[in-house]
DNA sequence: ATAGTGACTCCAC
DNA sequence: CGTGGAGCCACTA
């Protein structure tokens, strides 16, 4: 397991600008958020930011999930965008991996749409204040 | 310093 | 619903 990763506390939390020595913290928020959405529910890429502590860094999770080390297992398929969609372009290896991936959660995926009313991850604050090391 | 690139978002048509 | 465009932010060349 990753080191940084475990060693992650409310003394690396800070906001505003991401300073380039804290690069790979920040990407740590972003892996232990995703890490924590549930089998069977997923969560758009602006939201895992802002529960990162990341508000406006979308972009930014999409590039921490291709950089996520393999050894942590996380549920990058379980992250679609704000539209409900799978991000990834149609008819390609990518888009039907996440796609088989959720349904085999049992997440309805139809063209690549699922629909959030159903399976939208939603937190309750106690589960983010009791459980969040940042 | 400038320009281009995304597994992004929001909003107006 | 689909499209286009502007805004966004961290990187990279």
């Amino acid at each position: 397991m990753n080191g940084k990763f475990c060693s992650l506390n409310h003394e690396n939390y800070q906001d505003g600008p991401l300073p380039a020595s804290d690069a790979l913290s920040a990407m740590e928020k972003i892996w232990f958020i995703v890490a924590m959405i549930p089998e069977g529910h997923v969560s758009a890429y602006g939201n895992v930011a802002d529960l990162a502590g990341l508000p406006g860094r979308a972009r930014y999770v999409s590039k921490a999930l291709k950089m996520a080390p393999d050894t942590l297992q996380l549920p990058w398929h379980r992250v679609i965008n704000s539209q409900g969609k799978v991000s990834f372009k149609p008819d390609t290896l990518p888009f039907r991996e996440q796609v088989e991936r959720l349904r085999i959660e049992g997440v309805e995926v139809n063209n690549g749409k699922i629909n959030m009313k159903h399976f939208e991850w939603r937190p309750d604050m106690a589960t983010l204040v009791l459980q969040l090391p940042f």
